[in-house]
DNA sequence: GTCCTATTTGGGAGTGGCTATGATTTGGGA
DNA sequence: TCCCAAATCATAGCCACTCCCAAATAGGAC
């Protein structure tokens, strides 16, 4: 990695750093991308060429890139598909687990619940999400496409995770994000969350 | 119902059908809030008292409001709560049966996810379709609150039909809409789709 | 029919996110 | 030390969206 490349990381760092401090103290609608640039002290040009647009400065820090996708790669080859699952949507939520990093988490989650565009725009990201999760899948069964089969997999995985985070976040945090997800995983094995079907 | 409430609803139909003939016309960029007030010869203040952003004249003729929940309401109250979801989310695929309607959704469906503003607020919309979802169902089967189990029973629906609507449009129609619902309602039956679990 | 009033409409000004362009600077390799 | 490519930045401009206030309008009271 050459030094443009690490200067060009610093200053990414220190984009979302400042954005994000604005953004506690006053609020996402009443910062401008402007005073950003200025408190970091860079052209407002510049500030566009590192983040296109305004809602992705308040998703950057919740660093969402392969969030599954990354865990399942790192579960053990010969373990079998639905374990290896379970384990990467456990190890997901383990990144939650330092207490300073889940409350920086939890406040960025209430400023993007309360803006409209973010919050939209991280449903997007995680659909994106769920595609790559599919194609991951698709690699280690050794299949050749990624079928509708694979796809709903990804899509229920992805949807076990962000129900345990919804459920830890309503719950004040009496337990630990992990455990969160182990309920709603045995949740999803015991039948106990209702599956629609036909007769 | 009075008149002024008649009058309102014609201008709302109007608004939807001049913005989306001239989306399909030029794009969804390429079409300015401005244009679609004179086409429809009103104020562009009034344009915005009925549509309160541009991304909303693109997603309001999905009419995805209670597309699950309202069905679900419709169901005997005496079946069982997993075949009445199963029956609902048939018959929210049902009403893209006819073919004129679904080559209209279908192409609305295509300026969506090719324009990032509608695609992440068509998100955020099913994820609020999915709130309202597990309400419907807590009403149904008495239970007093939303419970963690009852929200991912309503995420789980909407998921299976997404995918199903996914799964239809990316085989070009070959089958009907409702076809492809029974598949992946079977898919999550039998057991084709891998479920994530933990030991 | 005719006021009267609440609601709807519309215009105009302004904010801010975002883009395009082109000039200037800067840093890394030859 | 020079050169080229990449990064930075200022400027101008578009357009979604908001605010505010004046004008029109429709429905009810008499």
């Amino acid at each position: 990695m050459g030094l443009r490349e690490k200067k060009a990381d610093r200053t990414r760092r220190l984009l979302i750093d400042v954005a994000v401090e604005l953004f506690f103290e006053y609020g996402f609608d009443q910062v401008t991308m402007e005073q950003i640039a200025e408190q970091a002290e860079i052209g407002t040009s510049t500030l566009y060429r590192y983040f296109p647009s305004k809602d992705l400065l308040l998703l950057a820090p919740l660093d969402l890139e392969g969030g599954l996708a990354g865990p399942l790669r790192d579960r053990p080859a010969d373990e079998p598909i639905d374990l290896a699952l379970g384990n990467a949507i456990l190890e997901a939520a383990r990144s939650y687990d330092s207490p300073e990093r889940s409350t920086y988490i939890l406040r960025i989650r209430d400023l993007i619940d309360h803006a409209p565009g973010p919050r939209a725009r991280l449903w997007d990201t995680l659909a994106q999400e769920s595609e790559l999760l599919a194609e991951v899948i698709a690699e280690r069964v050794g299949s050749p496409e990624v079928s509708a089969e694979l796809r709903m997999t990804a899509s229920l995985a992805m949807m076990v995770l962000g129900q345990a985070a919804d459920a830890w976040r309503a719950g004040n945090q009496e337990a630990s994000a992990v455990e969160y997800t182990h309920d709603a995983l045995a949740m999803l094995a015991s039948g106990a969350a209702i599956m629609p079907r036909v007769d």
